[in-house]
DNA sequence: CATGAATGAGTGTTCATTCAT
DNA sequence: GATGAATGAACACTCATTCAT
């Protein structure tokens, strides 16, 4: 046996990421009450009580897993929309393709779908998925339409509803890519998608002499 | 009591679907398994055991209640879309002004939580939702599409994902009523919504030629 | 089948208490904790989930328990103090007599030990056995000594004092009967119990010139 | 650090007394099932796996703590009875006024009052009460009265019955102080109540000739 | 048809006990 | 010796489903 290489280790710190990755997992398959903690444990490969040690219930390991996967996207979005200096029309590409690219690569369309799915039972989670992360991310891209409302780049109308055309068919595609590709739909390439809808908003967006 | 017409005989007919009205509220504020019968039941007006003489599981309910509640909403948009002899701006305007107002209206969008929320633990209703309802309110978009780009009236482009740039900032619209706006987050006016929407994606999405 | 005599009937008004009755028992055996909801709904004959038809929580169960074995009882002893014409040492041997009958037929032994058992876990229990148990013999007894000490019949001193010294030997003798007797000790009985100490603390108390 | 007396040897031989001190507390105010290991550890000040240094099972902590807190007690009676000279109107007042005292300044109530709880989940404990605790001391004052009786101090009647009334009024006044006292009842002064006691229990044991 | 009392399998949670460190 | 992370059996409580009435 190697020195420094104990052959079981305790775990007490990499533990409360694994058990969130494997509750990750399980709640996006099956939702929050139809998952079961025994699945959980068994996932993560503890036993039923260490899950315990980390979260007090059911509830809290949710709202963890909820937690723990938006944060780290949100702040992409926040920082990409600081570029002021930029042209909205590259702005706006930049904002949809690294949306996209989130997208695809990680888990927050199932994060999405587990909070529209247990909204009416977590308050407290649909209420922090709001202030921390739509609600965030919405403000950054209203306001660089704001900004180019201003300067004469975007035409007039409803900075939130021109947001909503920007982001909604995004939506839309993960949704597609959670709920329908499994039930055996063509799947959506998530960039594609992205590429495509941001030539149309940009060219329905722009003001006249915006335009190519 | 008047002879021929008690009052309790148009009840008996009337049952199931005051069932499945009453099981489509409690199942959209609570989600599936978070829905008791004995909720449902109560705000049926009935007994718990009279469920069962008309459904035979809770799932079978679940599946009824999504049933009757896509069904007539479906029917409008695929007639919409055979009108083959309006323009495309025109048809793609109709189009989407039916589908605020239906969302706008009726339960369609609790529904569309549902689904998307059970869709794991439901395959056969993933399925059927995908192949009877959502299938062919694309495919239906998408033939509209098509002709159009056939026509020269809409640019190049995958028409799917052209639909996607329609459709997608309605779904989340009706997301963000069914879900954060309970949560305190600012309404969304679905109309509006829909109205500046399209008229961004038709300048977007139409020929040079085609427009202004 | 005989008409009338349905060969099953619906137990709504026997079912508590005879759920009552056997939770008694197992609490009186195994201390609240330690007593299973299995075992007591077996022991009544139901389910364990018909328990939960009459009872919110094991807690109320047990609430329950005591508070329908002590009731009957505490009436018996209030009435008899209320005989203010007999002279003390007539009251006071009827008093010790039917206390040491209550004790020597009914299961009231049990209930007192699980109440001193439990006592710190269910502060309500102990407040109420206090304010309508205890509490209530008690003063009932203090006020009959006092009137006697008013009537130059029973010798000076703390009349609550008094009333320990005429009760203390009853409870130890049912203390000896559910604790010690299970585990060996010779058994008590307690009508003899009571006639002898009635006798003693008569004899004690009464003044000088109230002895033979 | 002053060598050859470091604290923490002291410790190492103290901490089987600091465990059943800690959990003598702790039994006493949750009861055996209630009591966490987790807590009485942490009142120890020490970690739960050491109290598996000292003691197999939470069974034997239990054990112990019962053992521990009566021994020192029984003695004392034990030792008092043995004064065959004295009177025994001298020999009882002292007899009661030890029980007093030590119930009025040791813990030995709230282990009665665990023994009386836990007895029928501790077969063993309750026999050990009983053969070496309550029987010996019952049994001493047994065998003082008997000798009374003998020398005519005492007037007949069964002796175990005549011990029942000396005790029985300090058991009422421990149960009182552990159980109805921490539920709001006036508290009762144990002192007084031995004192008033037994004047009254030897003015009615002692025979005609024997009384002042 | 309709009721609602009764069922019992299923699950979140606790906690005495173990053992690698 | 001492620690405390980990275990897993045990149990209170829930609720879809049944069926005698």
């Amino acid at each position: 046996m190697p020195p420094g290489q104990p052959k079981w280790r305790r775990r007490k710190e990499a533990r409360p990421a694994e058990i969130v990755a494997a509750a990750l997992e399980v709640f996006a398959e099956k939702g929050f009450a139809a998952a079961k903690l025994d699945d959980i444990a068994a996932r993560a490969g503890v036993s039923k009580g260490a899950l315990y040690l980390y979260f007090e219930t059911k509830h809290d390991l949710f709202t963890a897993v909820v937690r723990t996967s938006v944060a780290p996207n949100i702040e992409a979005v926040e920082e990409a929309s600081r570029n002021l200096a930029l042209p909205f029309a590259t702005l706006a590409r930049m904002l949809l393709t690294i949306a996209a690219e989130r997208a695809a690569t990680t888990q927050i369309g199932a994060v999405a779908k587990m909070v529209i799915a247990e909204s009416g039972n977590f308050p407290d989670l649909a209420r922090v998925w709001h202030e921390e992360v739509v609600g965030r991310a919405l403000a950054a891209v209203v306001g660089v339409i704001e900004r180019a409302q201003a300067r004469g780049e975007v035409r007039p109308g409803d900075p939130r509803l021109h947001a909503f055309s920007m982001i909604g068919p995004l939506l839309l595609g993960v949704i597609w890519r959670e709920v329908m590709a499994p039930a055996g739909a063509p799947p959506v390439d998530l960039r594609a998608l992205a590429a495509q809808h941001i030539d149309t908003a940009l060219t329905g967006m722009l003001a006249e002499g915006g335009r190519s």
